[in-house]
DNA sequence: TATATTGTTACACC
DNA sequence: TGGTGTAACAATAT
């Protein structure tokens, strides 16, 4: 489940290996992922180079040197892997971009949930702006000011759920918001409106602490996700909440209980997140 | 076979 | 009007 630290660690080892290289092949296997006519989407990209590869939210864009943005969202089980050399598709293969050094770009989805589109570079400010995310949570100007003020304007909204609406604060999913909540001690069921100054400066302080740290580790490898050069992330075994239900709480002599929470699995400590 | 999975959005309600 | 909560949707593995 690629969150903002799956999506960063992709875009980091894109922009590595691939900024500057010539699009001379693109293959649509599944049209449906890719929102606009197969035809349209290749004549737009071909002979096209990369100049820059940006994330917004969860969403990977790459900017063209003709006038085309293409935008890249994962969704639950989207994959982008970077291959040398010749390799062939696996039936969850959907999309494969050719360079003009031999290098594919695979786009993989088993649930096919991911798309990709274009966007005219010079309306991504307007297409972001009508998105509506919230602020990117890494950005240095992100402070606990604004985080305070965000959350002021949501009182009734239980904290984790908080958390994981991207009109709030834009990249944190399921797995980080269990962690970030385990890390501040609070329980995920606790109202914003709730929260007393300290607790909102531990959620916030928990946020600048995990995502970076995930990202170091090159994301979780929790359900299918891989990095662009199809290794499994490290962060996994460094989750301290998530998919541990049952197991010993990693702070306190409790075990990990978990919950439903807006149809999703939320899990936490019910001992010490309070 | 019924169920679980999640990011996002549509929609009903107050 | 807009905050809030819930359902729906995508497709597949188990």
């Amino acid at each position: 489940m690629p969150e903002l630290p799956e999506v960063e660690t992709i875009r980091t080892q894109l922009e590595k290996n691939i900024t500057g290289k010539k699009i001379v092949g693109i293959e649509v296997v599944l049209s449906k992922i890719v929102k606009l006519p197969a035809g349209r989407f290749k004549k737009a990209l071909l002979g096209a180079k990369i100049k820059k590869i940006k994330r917004r939210a969860k969403i990977l864009i790459f900017e063209f040197n003709n006038d085309w943005s293409m935008l890249i969202h994962l969704k639950m089980t989207g994959q982008l892997i970077l291959y040398k050399k010749t390799k062939t598709k696996d039936k969850h293969t959907h999309v494969i971009f050719r360079f003009s050094n031999g290098g594919q770009l695979f786009f993989n989805d088993l649930r096919q949930f991911g798309y990709i589109k274009l966007v005219k570079t010079e309306e991504l400010d307007g297409f972001f702006a009508r998105e509506k995310f919230g602020p990117e949570p890494l950005d240095k100007k992100f402070g606990a000011k604004e985080f305070e003020t965000i959350l002021a304007g949501r009182p009734k909204m239980k904290i984790k759920q908080f958390l994981m609406d991207p009109k709030n604060i834009a990249g944190i999913g399921n797995i980080y918001s269990d962690e970030i909540l385990f890390r501040a001690r609070i329980n995920p069921l606790r109202p914003a409106g709730s929260l007393s100054k300290d607790e909102v400066k531990n959620i916030f302080s928990a946020i600048k602490k995990i995502l970076p740290e995930a990202v170091k580790f090159r994301g979780t490898s929790a359900e299918n996700y891989l990095d662009a050069f199809g290794q499994e992330g490290e962060f996994l075994r460094r989750l301290k909440v998530y998919g541990r239900e049952n197991e010993d709480c990693p702070g306190c002599r409790g075990k990990i209980k978990r919950i439903k929470l807006g149809g999703r699995s939320a899990h936490f400590c019910p001992a010490c997140q309070r």
